[in-house]
RNA sequence: GGCACGGUAGCCAAGUGGUAAGGCCGGGCUCUGCAAAAGCUCUAUUCGUCGGUUCAAUUCCGACCCGUGCCUCCA
């Protein structure tokens, strides 16, 4: 009998299982990226913990259907693509693809739908005119339509606000109700007008020209791809207030049923125990890191290292013992492999899917620690608490080979549950150049006649063209600097 | 001001009403021409501060100090 994953829930603040409401998918949606730059580590933060919440229900026996969205239309998008001198939809796409290669990098599993905001305007219209006829949104004097917050007695619930509280809010004078003519403070754009910068960036609809509110694109699409009550919601917990708020609002106001009965928020990345800004110059891609020297899986390795409902403090010296750590797996791996003979016959995530966490021997722990409330950093204690477990094994020639295979799919398994790409130590080799090779064997000579003077210039001399040269027993080994 | 979260070794970070996972760094030792690698091993009497409850608190309660997030379009 498989465990079920037990996770937080924000709007009930307690723990709750993860089960499918129509008993044969657990429907969720993730609040995807608005797509007008490179996404950097903080939003992928909250990318890995959805990709890792997927691997987790789904490798405990449950199917998914996982639907996120981006949102290729706003402010920032259109501001940002005239300023390229791109049409909206080129930018958009650029960014998009962007991030869809940075996914990837990241080993992160393809949504089963990735739809688009700006390709249901029909459906986003639709579902602000029945919120009209309901009495819930008005439409102001320049032709926006605005959701009337008064109107809607649950508001609040999920960020424990309430109305008054929203009014008094220190944000003074940073809205723009004096531009749009909302009747209160705390109503929100359901239909922008169309306005003099927004350039071609306009859609017909009942009320005239203009672009749907950023809410309102979630509310939509979520209402299209995975009807009116689903099983989970998530995203940063920056978008608790008033974003997924006001989807409520929207959802249920309109389709007068339950919206997500779950909600899952990841909590925001620090950079050198501060708040990442651009300003600061600590706001970086994958890319960024990439050009330091850090493979995106050390990147997201390092995004895993605390458990998500904890801030976690992102600096290069946990990137360093990421590295290490991911070397340690890999040759961890290498080892298991060479004494089970082969790799075992269920070794994808697919695989595992299909057979479930079977047989995980020592890494059953870390297992256990995802299936509590995904406790990444629990997880990785145990991983290495297993791993350590396993080195001394092999040192003592006291772990079989039948014994090997069992661990090494245990090992398997659980980097799959967290996404993690452990190479093995062949996949890490590089291409050594041969005037390198040649430089090294004439150093081995020199080393085998006791020319020590020698050996030690060409040592240096390999160094200086990035080689370390690793001297075994009666042979070498020659490693990228 | 309101709401929420947090302060655990040099760094990152779990955790629990009964006396602190794991990783990185660092120290010692073995090995070694040297170096690296590898192996062995050590490293918080203490969990922001002060009180309270308790046989027992880092873990529960209160106060205070400090940090972080949100408070209308930021993952």
């Amino acid at each position: 009998m498989l465990k079920t994953l037990k996770l937080y829930d924000t709007m009930d603040k307690s723990l709750r299982e993860i089960s499918a409401i129509d008993k044969k998918s657990v429907r969720f949606y993730c609040c995807g990226p608005t797509v007008y730059g490179p996404a950097h580590i903080g939003n992928f933060r909250t990318f890995v913990l959805q990709d890792i919440f997927r691997r987790t229900v789904e490798l405990s026996g449950q199917k998914t259907k996982h639907v996120r969205n981006i949102t290729d239309v706003d402010d920032k998008t259109i501001r940002e693509s005239q300023a390229s001198g791109q049409s909206l939809t080129d930018f958009t796409k650029k960014w998009a693809h962007q991030f869809h290669i940075d996914c990837q990098k990241l080993n992160l599993l393809i949504p089963d739908i990735e739809p688009l905001a700006t390709e249901h305007i029909p459906e986003q219209i639709n579902m602000i005119q029945t919120l009209i006829d309901k009495g819930l949104a008005y439409q102001s004097k320049d032709g926006s339509v605005y959701f009337d917050v008064s109107e809607f007695k649950d508001y609040g619930r999920l960020s424990k606000i309430n109305s008054r509280e929203l009014k008094e809010g220190a944000s003074k004078g940073l809205n723009d109700s004096d531009e749009y003519g909302k009747d209160s403070l705390s109503d929100f754009a359901l239909w922008k007008s169309i306005k003099a910068e927004d350039g071609d960036n306009f859609w017909e609809s009942p009320w005239g020209q203009g672009r749907p509110g950023w809410h309102i694109e979630c509310s939509a699409m979520i209402k299209k791809h995975l009807g009116d009550d689903f099983d989970l919601h998530s995203g940063g917990v920056d978008l608790i207030f008033p974003h997924h708020e006001n989807e409520i609002a929207q959802s249920c106001g309109s389709s007068g049923k339950p919206f997500a009965n779950h909600w899952f928020h990841i909590t925001h990345l620090m950079v050198d125990g501060g708040k990442m800004s651009k300003s600061l110059g600590n706001l970086y891609t994958i890319s960024d890191l990439e050009g330091r020297g850090y493979h995106p899986m050390i990147v997201k390795y390092s995004l895993i290292m605390g458990h998500y409902k904890q801030t976690l403090n992102f600096t290069f010296d946990s990137l360093n013992a990421a590295k290490i750590g991911l070397d340690r797996l890999a040759k961890l791996k290498s080892e298991l492999i060479g004494l089970a003979g082969s790799m075992p016959a269920c070794d994808r995530y697919k695989d595992f899917v299909k057979e479930g966490p079977v047989n995980l021997g020592f890494f059953n722990k870390a297992w256990c620690s995802l299936l509590e409330d995904l406790n990444t950093a629990k997880a990785l204690g145990a991983l290495f608490s297993a791993v350590k477990e396993l080195e001394s094994g092999i040192r003592g020639k006291t772990l079989g080979s039948k014994e090997a295979g069992k661990h090494l799919k245990g090992l398997l398994f659980i980097s799959e549950a967290l996404g993690i790409k452990i190479p093995t130590i062949e996949e890490q080799h590089v291409q050594i150049p041969n005037k390198i090779k040649e430089l090294a064997k004439q150093r081995w000579q020199a080393k085998m006649n006791k020319n020590w003077k020698e050996a030690d210039r060409l040592r240096k001399e390999l160094e200086s063209s990035g080689w370390q040269i690793k001297d075994l027993k009666d042979n070498f080994e020659i490693l990228p600097l």
